[in-house]
DNA sequence: TGATTATATGAGTAAATACTCATAATAGGA
DNA sequence: TCCTATTATGAGTATTTACTCATATAATCA
């Protein structure tokens, strides 16, 4: 059997929420603490810790403590291609949907 | 609002899963038509037809029909290269992995 | 027309997901 | 020690997801 995609479908499930995406673009402009991507993103504390562990628990994210604090960073700055990717591929969807529609 | 985040977590919630990634390497290896997948990954005809569906809707693959057969190609070459990029992610994660517990 | 082949879909189910509120756990400061 | 700040988690809920079986739809051919 292929494992291959089932680790594929991993890490890509783990990336594939819009607030998940959010929080990622946070830590990858140096907002890395659960207290400062809360209310820069307007979520619940309990809502985004859970986020935050589903990307440490798929290896994306690394955690560690520093005092009150747990602060986050990518384990592969690759995630960050992927995500550059993935906005282009919509970007260019979205011009393509925009055209069909006669929108300029 | 950041709206790209939902385009993109709709993208790869679209790709997000083990048969469905399955599925688009085949038809990027030229097994376009529903038949031949369905027996090719051992997948209940019915549930096949709902992951392809799944992947049109997300405008990730085109579909057209061809007397019975329905075929399927990708409407941007760019997804397999998002799916080279997580597989390489994932490889690294593993091999990663595989170190820390002392396997070589 | 009736039989065959390929695909789509209705209905039902089990499991997973995202979310919230309340509370627990943990660390630091007064 | 008590109080406060930060993060984690239990419990409950609503929604979504993947799947299967049975059936419907559609195209082709004898």
């Amino acid at each position: 059997m292929n494992t291959t995609a089932e680790f594929q479908a991993e890490i890509l499930n783990a990336i594939a929420h819009p607030n998940r995406i959010r929080i990622l673009e946070k830590i990858r402009f140096g907002v890395n603490c659960n207290c400062e991507i809360a209310p820069e993103l307007e979520l619940e504390q309990s809502n985004l810790s859970r986020h935050l562990k589903i990307l440490v628990k798929s290896g994306i994210l690394r955690a560690w403590k520093e005092g009150l604090r747990t602060n986050y960073e990518i384990t592969n700055e690759r995630i960050y291609d992927l995500l550059d990717l993935v906005s282009d591929i919509a970007k260019t969807d979205l011009e393509k949907k925009l055209h069909t529609f006669g929108v300029s």
